[in-house]
This record gives C-alpha cells, sequence and structure tokens, in this order.
DNA sequence: GAAAGCATTGACAGCGCTGTCATTTTGCGC
DNA sequence: GCGCAAAATGACAGCGCTGTCAATGCTTTC
C-alpha cells in the first residue's frame, strides 16, 4: 500500500540514493534520470516519511510558532501566513502557546526543544523579548524569527519589524489634519514594545505641529478592551476634554467608544475615536473605527519562509536579515473634523 | 551534548529496551528499576527522539487540526484546548488550515496524510462534514475526532457536541420570561449545523410557549458582522418591529446592534439583542451582548484527549463514544424586559 | 589514444528508537 | 530446597531515509 523510496527506485531502475537526491533537488542528477525518478514518483504516489527524513538528516519539515495570547486576531492571521508558507515548501506549522505570566516559560520551551526536532521557531510579541527563551534557543542552535522584538540587539536572529512609531505618527498627524489639537492617548501594555513605539509617535507628530502635550492627556492602559474603558474615563472626565483619543490598540478603542457612549457623548460628532491594528473588531463596533491596518499575514508568511530558507542552505551562513513590513491608516466612521460646536 | 537512550541506559545500568519500557509506562519492570532509569533521564536531561519514536514505533506523538476560518475566537481557544492537552502527554498540535471554498481542499489533506504521520486529527466545523475528507481519513486509518458535525452518522469516528438546539431554546425562554412576544432570530450560515440546531431551538422555545411566529420574523445571515446588519434592518423596517432579536451568533449580535444605533433604537431599552457563543466581542461592544457561552476550550481539550487514549491503546479498540460539553447563558447589558411604552 | 578531470551514480552505514522474541530472574507451592 | 510459571530484562533487527565516500561513466587535453 504505502510506498517507500526503495520501490521508487527499483521501479525507476536507479539507487534509492538517486531518488532522495532529486526529491531533495541535488545537484549532480541527469535531467533524464530526474525525469524517470519523477515518473516513478508520480506513478506510485509516493510521499517521503517525515521521520525517517529528520531521523536520518538534519531538517524536520517542522517550524514551531511560540506565542502567549496578544490577541486571537494576530494569532490566527500570523498563523494563516506561516502555514502558507510552510505548505508551499512540505513544511508543517507547529502551535506552541505558552503562559508567560504564571506558566513555566522556560519549561515548556525546553518541551518543545528538547522533544521535537523543528527547524526554526517563530516568536511573537512578548514572548520574543524573554531572554531566557531567546537565549535557551540559541545555546540549542534553533533558528528563530522574531516578530516586532522590543530589543532588536538582545541576538543576532532576524526578525520582522512593523514602524509602529511612524504608523502612530502618520495617524495622528490625520487628526491634527481633521483639526484637533486636544488628543488624548491611551497607551498600551509597556511589556509589548509597540507600546512605547506608539506613543513616541504620537508625541513627536505633536511636537512637529508645536501642539503642547498636556502630561494628563497620557494615560496608562494594557491593550484590554476594560483599559480602553478606564482610560477614556479619565480623560473624559476632567473639566476640559479632549476632541479625539488614540487608543493604542483597537480593544481600548473600542472600549474608550463604550465609555464616550455611556457619558452620553456621540462619536465622532463629540468625539473622536482610533485605535491600531486594524482587528476585525474595528469594523464591527459602530461607528466603525479608524486605525492602522498592520500586515500580520504577511509578516507570518515571512517569517516562514525566512526559517525554511535558513534550513534549506544550512550550510552558507549568509547574514541574516530583518525585514520591515509596511502599515496602512484604514479611515473609518469613528473619527472626523474637529466640531467646534 | 544531546543525550540518547543508550547513555540513559548505560547510567542507569540497564538495556536500552528497558530504558524505553519505562519512558512508554509499560508494564513489567520493577519499581526500583523504574527509579534508577527515571534517576538517570533526570539527571542527563534525556528527552527522547519524537523522530526515531515516530519511526520506529506506530505513534507520531503529533496531532493535527484541520479548520477553515469559522471565527477566529473559535480556533484560538479550540488550539487552546488541545494544546493543553497535547502537552499533558508530550504530544504537539499541527495546525492546518484548508480553504473550504476555494481551495484543493483534499490535495491540502493528502498533502497531510501522506508526508506527516499524524496520530489523529481533529475536524472543526464545516470541514468535519466534508465527505470526501472523512472518507480519506478513513481510509488512511487515521484516529479523527469531528466537532459539532452536522451529520453524526457520517462516520463512526466519535465527535464532540454541543447542545445547541437546547441553548437556543434556553434563551430564547429568557427573553420571553422577560416578557418579550415579539422575537427577531437571524440565521447563521446553512453550510454549518450550528445554524439549524440554533433556529430549531428558537422555533420551539415559541411553539412552547404558545407564541405564534411570524415567518417574516426569521431572516437569512450567514454568521458575519454585515450579515447582521442587514438581517437588523430587514426585522426593523418593517410596519411593526420585534422587542428583540435573537442573533445567531455574536458577531451578527453585534451587526444587529450597530443597526438599531443607526436607526435611532436604543438597546435594550427599544429593543433587547442576543447572541451566541460568547466571543470575546460580547463583552467589548455596548451594551456588552447577553449571549451563550460555549466550552470550545473544553471541547479543544477533550478532542485531543480522546485521540491521544486512541493512540495509547491502539489495539483495544473499543468502542468511540461521543461527548457532549455544556453551554451556559450569560447575561449582560443587551437584553432587558420588553418596554411597554 | 592514454591520462587526467569532472559529473553522475551507487553501496553502505547509521540516525535513535520500538517490536519481537529469547533469556534470566523472581516468587511460590510443596 | 526443588521445580515451575510468571515476571523482568536484554539482544537484536529493523523503521525509511540521508550522509559519506567509493565507483563508474563521460569528457577533455596533449
Amino acid at each position: 500500500m504505502k510506498s517507500t523510496i526503495t520501490d521508487v527506485a527499483s521501479r525507476a531502475g536507479v539507487s534509492i540514493k538517486t531518488v532522495s537526491r532529486v526529491l531533495n533537488d541535488e545537484p549532480n542528477v541527469t535531467e533524464k534520470t530526474r525525469k524517470k525518478v519523477r515518473d516513478a514518483v508520480k506513478a506510485l504516489k509516493y510521499r517521503p516519511n517525515f521521520s525517517a527524513r529528520s531521523l536520518a538528516g538534519s531538517r524536520s519539515y517542522l517550524l514551531a510558532m511560540v506565542y502567549d495570547n496578544p490577541s486571537v486576531e494576530y494569532i490566527t492571521h500570523m498563523q494563516k501566513g506561516a502555514t502558507a508558507a510552510c505548505r508551499e515548501h512540505g513544511y508543517h506549522l507547529v502551535v506552541e502557546p505558552v503562559d508567560w505570566d504564571t506558566g513555566d516559560l522556560t519549561g515548556d520551551i525546553e518541551m518543545l526543544l528538547g522533544r521535537l526536532p523543528v527547524d526554526g521557531v517563530i516568536l511573537t510579541p512578548p514572548i520574543c523579548d524573554s531572554r531566557r527563551i531567546v537565549s535557551a534557543l540559541e545555546k540549542a542552535r534553533i533558528p528563530m524569527v522574531r516578530i516586532c522584538p522590543r530589543n532588536p540587539l538582545m541576538t543576532s536572529a532576524p526578525s520582522i519589524n512593523m514602524d509602529d512609531a511612524a504608523a502612530a505618527y502618520d495617524m495622528t498627524r490625520y487628526l491634527i489634519d481633521a483639526g484637533h489639537t486636544d488628543i488624548g492617548f491611551i497607551r498600551g501594555a509597556s511589556s509589548h514594545e509597540s507600546s512605547h513605539l506608539r506613543e513616541q509617535g504620537f508625541r513627536k507628530a505633536l511636537k512637529d505641529a508645536d501642539l503642547e502635550l498636556d502630561p494628563a492627556r497620557i494615560v496608562d492602559g494594557d491593550y484590554t478592551f476594560e483599559a480602553g474603558l478606564a482610560g477614556a474615563e479619565l480623560l473624559l472626565s476632567g473639566y476640559t476634554r479632549p476632541t479625539a483619543i488614540f487608543a493604542g490598540n483597537d480593544d481600548m478603542a473600542a472600549g474608550a467608544i463604550s465609555r464616550a457612549g455611556a457619558l452620553g457623548l456621540s462619536v465622532p460628532e463629540d468625539l473622536s475615536v482610533c485605535g491600531f491594528d486594524n482587528t476585525a473588531l474595528a469594523s464591527m463596533i459602530f461607528p466603525p473605527l479608524t486605525t492602522v491596518s498592520q500586515p500580520i499575514t504577511d509578516a507570518g508568511r515571512r517569517a516562514a519562509h525566512l526559517l525554511i530558507d535558513r534550513a534549506s542552505k544550512s550550510g552558507t551562513a549568509e547574514l541574516p536579515q530583518d525585514i520591515a513590513v509596511e502599515y496602512e491608516i484604514v479611515i473609518r466612521g469613528s473619527t472626523g473634523t474637529v466640531n467646534r460646536g
């Protein structure tokens, strides 16, 4: 029933090693031989055995994605991109959720490293900034790609970056251009580098526009809906209130809108609100959210490609390069020109 | 550096086969020997090699989860439960998103089957109702668990079921008890069995309460936010309008709330809206959604356990049993007693 | 035309584990 | 203390593939 490499070899009239060569796209095989082998493979519907391959060779055709739980959107999209890339090259993706706060992070990782021979690991934030995990991976010589690391210099491993600061800058600029001069900002979780970058971009845009920033206009948050609720409460309950709120992500923006509604303010007439990430939520609330779209799927795809490339030419240790992916400002109904009532 | 079973064997002063026995919890090993081996394993930080194990034996310690894209929540939670179960038993989870509509479904699956020796496959809706996939899996003798299959009789493989009809019944009953007599219903995608079950539950509750059902009060949807928008439009634009809308899932409920807001109706004063699934969205919109909580994580956990159990005692082919998981009605701000203004 | 050089192919030894079956040890009844 | 069954242990052969290195075939060069 299930054919092995030996079957293919005898049917093609060559040695198993030659079959192996063809299968792995190795050089030094005549085109004629190559064809014979390919035909035999097709005829027998032969598929190489994973375990045997990785036991004998150095590749396992397995990639792992390690994540905490930044957001379900994030994970699913990243996963989608990564699996797409995997499929192109006969790879598969293993998922490893870990618990950053309470769980035994290092133990989890060791579990993974020690047992499963993966060819590479994709590290999403905030996991990618765990020194222990990164160095454990380095010590085990398992290639990794870090997605938006907080500290890019922690390791020489390549990373996929999104210019959060520039995006936040552009978004703030858009609000300013719409006439807003008093803008509140709700920070993200300080454990995520993105929070700081987004705040930086916000601050810079104000400064470049010669707008004064009242420190009270920046409040803490942690990327959750509840934080948006609380942050908006804080920003809107003062004697004067901002005409716009820039939330560090969509969940918090949703929270802000929710609180605004509860306070009797209509969005965007009385208050403009914008978010960041363009999650599905953004177009599911009323009014739909102006936000920044991050190409997460694309980031996943590229991360996987990087790792697969590395595994293919493991000999040639060329410089691993960082990759930047592009953002886009998506304008929807939650923002408008300032209402000078 | 990396120790093998031989190292453990010599350190413990036993044969590799005995080490193997201890590792696999096989019988016929003295407790004393067992301890010696365990100590050696610990001292050497030994971890069995995956590939070797699955090449030599019959288990691969790998489970696959095949899914289309029902909802990001669904996937992530299911994944969380499944990976948790996997970790308990040294298993890993491979994710395989496929494209039900456009993609080469069968090809994708063959890719998986032929190459990766997984011990079992978790099939989520609507994939679990693909006759071709199910029979391909059966032919390849790969165990599977289907989550909420539309047709439980299609195969003898076990399934995890949630009683959608009963949940919808209870939810409708709750609305009726709150005084609603004119209730609209927005259907889910007809490709999902859940849509039909939920509708059934809704209808039955009305009937049991001797309430007349105007056929126009049931409108089509497809589980998307937009469908909720459109469905609510249809339901609310007639000469008379319902005092409550029961949407087939949370996304559609969010759409309904959004449209209600646009039409100047306040929720829940003028209109009660409830959903199904208790996604994160449910508590992120204003007002927060009354909905049905499905234990998806738990379903994932159980599915994985079932598969792992099967793989462990592959000899004893005991009857695979179906499992039902419990739902819960979560009452939040989007519903209230009927307002007889 | 022979020697040297390179492209192509094959033989063979594992990779680290589990399954099978042989062998040793233990426990137990008398 | 002996014999026997049962429990405990070990020897060994692969699982299906890749890496190494040797062997072969085919050009090229003088």
